[in-house]
DNA sequence: GATGAATGAGGATTCATTCAT
DNA sequence: AATGAATGAATCCTCATTCAT
């Protein structure tokens, strides 16, 4: 899957001594850390450097620009994700079962790196204009087999055609949401999302919330 | 810290004070949809006083900082909202009537500043400093209020009482994240969620989940 | 004449301060001086600012960019010798009696403008892509012109036509070097050619390089 | 300071060790072109060792510092026309004849390497501190030597004495301007001045200018 | 109320240089 | 001899803010 850092142009050392790749995986985290708690405009290199303890220009060592940094964090975050979704999504399709199942896994992924979709919603929020490339070869064809599948299950009994998209992003926003609103539930609720109880709980919820919407016997009602 | 216009503001020009207040409303126009756009630190004073047509100085004499613009501009936006809320859950519960209501109330106001929930996705992803205060004295009580009438729902019969707030949750995370994610759609698919039909599209959707998770009947099963 | 910083988009103030009119005017000293003695990449906004005694940011008030201020400088030096160049190459050609003016006047403007020259040489040595859109609208027709004349006077016969180009040239060569290697010449020889005297004395020479190339009278031997 | 190569250098490879010696001659060869074209403070080790083919530190295996790059590239391409002009002004004086012999070897060297009076113009526009300790061994002697030389040729019949030094300068200056706005020629006439047919045609034209300006015989008039 | 000018703080980025490998 | 990594200093430039007009 190494894709990693397409945009990083100039520095993008041929040999990577295990120390320096050392280093850039560090500012990887710090950068990710960052970003996903302030946004792109909001992150500051100094902020990176200091998280690392390195000086500024370092970080040009391994990255050409904050801009390639970034794409790099989005890179490498995204692409877990993207791998559980291409492999749940490959064989079959959005029955209940299934989406059960998917939807575990994608929150047992999420679970081990929170800040990622804070991330996503950042660059969702700004434009996506980094999301663009990379999902315009991944979860797009994703999103479209995903479609046709679910097209074929009995769910379509309940939701129109039309709709199954919106179902498939409402889905998406609960996952997304559940651990974007985290740090203010934290402060409100005192309820912190990246402990283990409150993310189970939430993995429990969307199994039945996805019992409740797509259930694999039709409806009592049909 | 001069709160603009409670009301909904934009299509009736509250009394007008013949210029200043005029210009007040206009930097507030410019600033929302900045803000929304590129969050607190991505948006520049410079930005904002060019969309106006003015120079940044003259900005600094209706508001005192860039911060006290961003508070105005997230007050005068929620104030709706929260209207909405609060009426709408004033007298009864979460009964799939009323809560397909309240949907349908909250789509129609949103689809009138659908820049809103951008705003609020920045805010809440940034950590929400902005949005606590404004928040614990309306929203959280609503939130309460929300909860107990819901446990008093035939709905508690499916969803668990500790459920109900992820319910709540998810609705939200669900309809702000439609209009989070417009203009991804807008160049992904081409379809601008500001679109009227669109968001009469996506109203039939949100009421359609609404019956399905909150049936007033007892699901068929009990 | 006033077609100042073309290039200075932003800040172009649409009224001019009395104040800040001279302090623009400052800036262009220092920044002349400056990119004289040291070119382009050799000039810092520091300096400059120092110079003027102002701070850094202060330049941006005036000129967009450091290419900006460096524009307004050249084109702001260059007017009054195109000046002089296409008011005496206006009627007539390049006998010596009207070129032995020609150089005079140059001398003239150059003495009062010593950096001139160098800035001109500076950019022309790294390839005058600030000139080119200066000179193609002024000096190239008046290089036309004066080939045109020259061709049209005695000198033809002792210089064939094509080498006219090349003695045009090589005036400008000697005139501008002479400037040019000043601050060498007063380290090595003591000598300021910013002095009158040996400004002088470079005019008498020059002039009779016009004569001695030039000549009225056809060459005795001919 | 490590002298490389004071001969002609480049077409006939010098004793050759092995290899160092080899790229320490590549990394002068991309100095040069880079210096002549920006400047010292416009070149960058990067732009040196990318048009090596090498990475920075390895500069410093060569030369001590950037400084002592550009002298060596300074010494290096002096050298050979020192020699020139030494040899050609031992025995002689300026008589037209041996003045056009002179020319013609410059322009010959010069053709070879018509990067290096751009190389000497910077340094020249900038200060010649590099210059002053070079000339002064060599160049200042020579000088005063042609000086003395010209003083007892008929020359001085047309020209005073006190002009002569003024008369070579400019005929330095008719040369190293030549090529020094050979690229602005090139951009704006379309001539290459480093095609052979060019620099035939100006050396054609400097003998001429030697034969007006300095005749064997005395003038007509005289 | 509007704005030109000024500026302290800080932004990303580059540069020449060093050093361990 | 070559180079990845690190860095102090400096680059150009932007930002939010102030103030006199």
């Amino acid at each position: 899957m190494s894709l990693a850092s397409a945009s990083a142009a100039r520095p993008a050392p041929p040999r990577r001594t295990p120390k320096g790749e050392r280093t850039a995986e560090r500012i990887l985290d710090a950068a990710e850390a960052l970003f996903a708690e302030h946004g792109y405009a909001g992150t500051t290199l100094r902020a990176v450097a200091d998280r690392v303890g390195v000086r500024i220009p370092s970080l040009y060592n391994h990255f050409a620009s904050k801009d390639a940094l970034y794409a790099a964090v989005l890179e490498r975050g995204l692409a877990p994700v993207i791998a559980v979704l291409s492999d749940t999504l490959e064989p079959e399709g959005l029955g209940s079962r299934d989406s059960g199942e998917l939807v575990e896994r994608v929150m047992a992924v999420l679970a081990e790196r929170p800040e990622l979709p804070r991330l996503v919603q950042h660059e969702t929020l700004t434009g996506g204009q980094h999301l663009t490339p990379m999902l315009r070869s991944w979860v797009t064809p994703l999103f479209a087999r995903a479609h046709d599948l679910a097209m074929a299950t009995p769910a379509t009994r309940r939701w129109g055609p039309e709709q199954i998209p919106l179902l498939v992003l409402a889905f998406y926003h609960v996952v997304v949401g559940f651990f974007t609103i985290a740090p203010l539930l934290h402060e409100w609720v005192g309820e912190d999302p990246r402990d283990e109880a409150v993310i189970e709980r939430q993995t429990r919820f969307l199994r039945q919330l996805v019992e409740t919407l797509l259930p694999d016997e039709p409806p009592a009602d049909a």
